[in-house]
DNA sequence: GGAGAATATTCCTGTCAAGGAATTTGATGC
DNA sequence: GCATCAAATTCCTTGACAGGAATATTCTCC
């Protein structure tokens, strides 16, 4: 089974509010469970994905799995953002000058 | 059909490729299908994804398309993004701690 | 208005992944 | 060792979606 990338793991929404979560503090699967409404079976599916992709680590403690956020891979998604943010600022920045371009333009008749 | 939010949509490689394309300069449907060759209209279906994501914009030229990248959508992914930044800057933190204090203690002895 | 270009749409098929139900594995305490 | 709790795994069904092939639409030019 190919191990999926970051962009294919976080399209699910159910594992983003996981991701959620565990921002906050680590929590055990039962724990989630409780939080998210839905099946045990599915959580646990959920979190091997996470696993798989380093985005959650788990500390066993007896029978219980205590599971920690491992932000380190969404860098990855935050360098391929990188240059769009410029190319969002380059377009704000021409909006902007298209406002001053008008209201020069008002002044001037 | 819902239309589909933004991590579904950068979820499928073609799309992002597009998306890379379409940052260094306006492209046409059929450059594009040059450029990724892939079959028009697959090209097609996936830029009518994107528009209504509102990531892309057609300017109609006669029977051509220019397709143009409107990036603001990925500033909701961006804003996504900023809680996890802080929590990847604090485990960096902590490692760096971390490894102060063994160099500390290894001083000590 | 007909031909031909550029692009969009439709139909079809295979694949993959999510969720439900049931079961299994693993650890603990008695 | 057995009952029990926590979590993982398996099996199944269903829905979504990407890609291929064929066709339809829309515009331009003569």
């Amino acid at each position: 089974m190919p191990t999926r990338d970051a962009f294919t793991v976080l399209a699910d929404p159910t594992r983003r509010q996981i991701l959620d979560l565990l921002r906050e503090r680590d929590l055990m699967v039962s724990e989630l469970v409780d939080l998210l409404r839905t099946a045990q079976p599915n959580v646990s599916k959920h979190l091997k994905v996470l696993g798989e992709a380093q985005l959650v680590n788990a500390r066993v403690d007896g029978p219980r799995r205590h599971y920690t956020l491992t932000p380190e891979p969404l860098r990855e998604l935050d360098k391929w953002l990188g240059p769009y943010r410029r190319a969002w600022a380059d377009r704000l920045d021409a909006l902007e000058a298209h406002l001053d371009e008008m209201t020069d333009a008002e002044g001037e008749h």
